[in-house]
DNA sequence: AATTTCATTTTTCTCGACATTATTTATTTT
DNA sequence: AAAATAAATAATGTCGAGAAAAATGAAATT
């Protein structure tokens, strides 16, 4: 298997098979599938998509296909410009201060919100998803560079939980779409300065503000939560670049 | 013409005809007339819409118009169930609550942002703006009921160059989708007390406190500003569900 | 040598017909 | 009347042909 510049295997998880559970139909299972394949790079940032090779992949016809591309532009994980095919959308770090500014202002909205409305149920959530992740950012530790499934999982399901009290499921929705997006970025990248990090810390201080009601804090403290990550990502720039470029045929 | 309970035209609009421009694709073109039509509500709230009807209104093939209809799916303005076809998504007074509460943190949020970087081209936009829409508040309180489609104009025009300073076209892509949302229920509904509103004076009132930089006092100006919408919005339950339910067929 | 023009090739998109599958409606049976 | 079965209807998926657009490459021009 080839490696990038920073010896992660290109292509760590293989396509997701699509299977169609009762109540839906093929396109939107490829649509599934593929979204999953594209958060988690197994489709990479930039690649063509094009239809003859997505159905010897998938095993899905060409109409369900460019059905699930459609979709999948709509939430501008994929890129069609007319006449030209789809592509994945690519990673480009100016756009990300963009996308990482609109997840924090919307995630410290559904915060407040949360905090406000949350009662022990919500506590009880978050309390939960905090001790998961408290492990798994122990795991991240031992873990040499990349963010693995396991931390990704707990990670959003943690932040998910903090903020699933704010009683928008428009404003999650919302929520949602760039959290899929960031996330991209974080697969994407490797933590250079890992050490100089202790995301643990970072959790357990937003678990903490938010149980105590403490609305101003636990809003700083996402805000630079997010911040942290965006300027690590920055320092991948020209790894994530020169791979792009490399990777261009 | 049919009419509903409030002596409104069931349909003002016709419907609007697919024209490709250079660069995109009919698929991509059907979905914006579409979405124009769901919008203006064309197309009304939970229409079923099927194929073989949309083929001869729109002079759109089948692989095209699904795909639109996909991706409207993915925007939340049509409804796609598995094997049970394509319908408008319907209006549903308990789920603008929601809505109106996600769209009024999104709003608010950009809000915050523009007004701390928005420059001179900024304050002008909002003045342009301002200076549009009061024509239009005038020109509304001799209409009788009915939002019309000039005042829907300069109303998102206005609110959107207030918040178009916010650094983030992320923000504003999910600030559109929301608005858009909303806007289906402002044209579905009739301003009933509109005689005890003054929407020139609210619109003024945010767009000096925006330009006196004073985000605390615009942010609850438009926070007020929303949810006395929705209110109103509110009082019009009764005869949407009704046109709803004889409208089955 | 660089650029433009034109024809060729390739790719993408659209259409329509047909097969398959799921859902709804009607009928029969218990 | 309720449940089970069968027919009709509608939605989805497959395929292949053809139209339209873009990319490619060769020849002509500047």
């Amino acid at each position: 298997m080839t490696e990038n510049s920073a010896g992660q295997p290109d292509t760590p998880y293989s396509p997701t098979n699509v299977t169609l559970d009762a109540g839906n139909t093929l396109a939107q299972a490829a649509c599934k599938a593929l979204r999953v394949d594209i958060i988690r790079g197994v489709r990479s940032p930039g690649e063509r998509l094009r239809i003859e090779k997505l159905k010897t992949i998938y095993n899905v016809g060409p109409t369900p296909l460019r059905e699930a591309l459609q979709m999948l532009a709509a939430d501008q994980l994929v890129l069609a410009e007319g006449n030209r095919g789809f592509t994945v959308a690519p990673l480009d770090l100016n756009e990300f201060e963009d996308l990482n500014r609109a997840r924090t202002a919307i995630e410290t909205a559904a915060l407040r919100l949360s905090i406000a409305d949350g009662g022990t149920d919500w506590e009880a959530g978050v309390v939960a998803a905090s001790y998961v992740l408290k492990k798994e950012d122990a795991a991240l530790l031992q873990a040499n560079g990349g963010v693995t499934d396991a931390w990704e999982q707990a990670n959003s399901a943690f932040h998910t939980a903090i903020v699933s009290a704010c009683g928008s499921r428009w404003l999650l929705r919302a929520r949602r779409g760039l959290h899929d997006q960031c996330e991209r970025y974080r697969r994407a990248s490797v933590y250079r300065k890992r050490g100089e990090r202790d995301l643990n810390a970072e959790h357990q201080a937003i678990a903490e503000a938010a149980l105590a009601r403490n609305v101003d804090l636990a809003c700083t403290l996402t805000e630079r939560h997010f911040a942290l990550t965006a300027s690590l990502l920055s320092d991948a720039t020209s790894r994530l670049e020169a791979d792009r470029k490399a990777s261009t045929g």
